[in-house]
DNA sequence: GTAGCACCTAAACCTGACTTTAGGTCAAGG
DNA sequence: CCTTGACCTAAAGTCAGGTTTAGGTGCTAC
């Protein structure tokens, strides 16, 4: 069992916070003795998810009713899974697209460090479209698919 | 030369977005006839740019900063090569975060999927911390990389 | 000539996720 | 006893990044 303190400590979350996702309903069911919050290994776990699913792109309400779920037991298995399929999918496009925006940033280097060798971006901007080194062709055709 | 209209569905972003952006000042310079913006090329890159920062994790002033840099000439390409590589690094480091937010979420999906198979979550549970099958208890010990 | 459409502005409004404020409880230490 | 520190609440405030509203211009089609 921890306090509030602790828990502040060991997640690297202002305690504001926490009381924040505890008035949003993110712990349902955690104890208190008289009026103060225990955290178990149970609130524990729920911050872990807490903070991948927000990293996923959930917002509050939702983590919130995933959380209702787990108070549910065994009925509710189905949605449960059924949100961390789609949350998987939803994060794996987004490191795809990050993928390709770290493309057009690595292009966005290559590109500078011409123009500060050169002193001018005309040199470099003349190989546009298509005259880039090969390497970094690709770099700067990737980020493209940005705009699909 | 394009109306706003045109941008709008080019990027499908909704016109008071590239209002927004344009009142923010993140197209220095952009021409207007009879008081109506006209995007050039040059935005259409500031855009493409835009996005990309956006992407990154930069706010819309550090953005306005970069483009008053880009119409001050060859002094300031220093710095936005700096800034680019900067991103470029706060990107790699995002995309290794959200690669174990991925492990955790496909560590959720085995589980469940588990649970729903027998009905309950204690056989699945019975296997934690380290009796879980290898494929598996990789993705849980790397969700674990989350807290650090 | 008036209806509709695409554009314009300034200013108010909205949302999510916190944070801050103001005031209060309770236990331990000097 | 009284101060300090860790906890508590409700309510107001903040911030970024837009969006909406209300009112206006100017062209083209019927």
């Amino acid at each position: 069992m921890y306090t509030i303190g602790q828990i502040s400590e060991m997640f690297q979350l202002p305690i504001s916070t926490l009381r924040y996702y505890d008035k949003e309903g993110l712990f349902p069911g955690m104890e208190r003795q008289s009026g103060i919050r225990k955290f178990s290994d149970t609130e524990v776990e729920a911050l872990r998810v807490i903070e991948c699913l927000k990293a996923s792109g959930l917002e509050i309400r939702e983590i919130k009713q995933f959380m209702e779920w787990c108070t549910e037991g065994s009925e509710t298995y189905p949605q449960r899974k059924e949100l961390f399929e789609m949350r998987r999918k939803a994060v794996e496009v987004e490191i795809e697209h990050m993928n390709h925006v770290l493309d057009l940033l690595k292009y966005k280097c290559w590109y500078y460090g011409k123009a500060c060798e050169d002193g001018t971006e005309e040199n470099v901007q003349s190989l546009l479209p298509d005259k880039l080194p090969p390497e970094i062709q690709k770099l700067y055709d990737s980020g493209f698919e940005l705009e699909k």
